[in-house]
DNA sequence: GTGGTCTAGACCACC
DNA sequence: GTGGTCTAGACCACG
């Protein structure tokens, strides 16, 4: 599991990680229960603070995606957090997702061609964890 | 046009002043070549401090959204950006949306419904805006 | 407003911010809509380092006690959390509350006299918080 | 006497076990003389550290609430701690319980009604615990 | 001037 | 070893 940060992006790099730690899980490249590097170590490899990793666990934490065990450090899985409330945030998500795209230029078809292609891309990731 | 804003979101005023009129634009509420509200005017209404407002409309500008004339004001409609740049953006933030999404349980075929819903909704406000 | 802090204590910094606003709202001497210190005043006020305040302030606005508003700063009052969470926690530690007494020769008559004195001096203070 | 823990709680993992042997014996699980089971059997039981579990006994001496004798092993009842200090101790702790109960929509009827109910199974334990 | 983010250390509690 | 907490600065985004 490797995190690539883009220092200079205006997403701050706690984002970043979380972000790529729910990609993460949601391909299938990090499998439930599995261990998560401690703080220490990630933020060694990712060349970034303790307490930037640190706020990224908590995060992600408190989000429902890991969690972080006294005995045994991070680790995936935890409470699913609130479906409808999710819906809500992706609809919306949706909803200037794609004005913008249709405002340059991107058509109908083509928008939902990419939905289908990314949902599709997503659900082969989880089917076929194992040769990662 | 109204904007709704909500102080308190973590999503910066200005942002959320360019994004509703990103989707105002998408949805028909807004035709090309339709005079925007002066800064000064648009500040008001919102109470909000004039900056704001400016780096919202700057902001549009920049991604092409809007075109600023000192003569004629601000208008919609602009030169149409970069469309394969927003391909990948576009890409990219239903990747992470879908794997939210998926997360928290809701299904492929939810998803892929919700985006034909989201979709259908944007074409039937571009075919009537006349009323507006 | 003040905060008295008890370094050496093994409740958090944090935590203790968080305790006295907590029981300075629920007694009146922070008012709805008030304004609370911001963080760089409060930890100049107390001593301790901003980020200390400021994760206190988060757990605050994360428990729905205080807004933090991008326009005016931090203010008392929220969104009214999960209420029947909350009766759940307050049962938990009355059982535990109540044992430790117990045990430590508090008959239950003393018990429940102190909780109604308790309460009624935190209902007084609500009634009357002008005079602050 | 079982003890349940929630690893994953961020109350620490000692702490639980001393609060639940101060409530099995303030609700007559544990009778007064009764023999705690051994460090090394409680925390195979358990499945911590044997560390862990002697730092709850050492602070449930510490606290009065058991006796450790090298010869007989540890036993439940003590010297009975500082009665004013707990009640100073329990004071603190209502007004904290109740000022966040009372900011989350419970009543003040409510909160002593469940003072009540909370005091009362205290008692039926503590008179009906022979049959443990 | 506000809060948001980040750094490069440090000490402690827990296991 | 782990995560939790804290410090004393700093820079930036926001309004």
């Amino acid at each position: 599991m490797l995190i690539a940060l883009n220092f200079g992006s205006d997403v701050p790099i706690y984002l970043q990680i979380r972000n790529q730690i729910v990609l993460g899980i949601a391909e299938g490249r990090l499998q439930a229960g599995e261990r998560l590097p401690s703080i220490r170590t990630l933020s060694e490899e990712a060349g970034v603070n303790m307490m930037t990793v640190n706020k990224a666990y908590q995060l992600l934490k408190q989000e429902g995606y890991i969690t972080i065990d006294r005995r045994s450090g991070t680790r995936v899985g935890g409470t699913g957090s609130d479906r409808s409330a999710a819906l809500n945030r992706l609809k919306e998500e949706l909803r200037l997702s794609f004005s913008e795209a249709r405002l340059n230029g991107v058509s109908q078809e083509e928008l939902l061609a990419l939905c289908k292609r990314v949902c599709m891309e997503l659900e082969e990731c989880e089917c076929s964890p194992s040769t990662s």
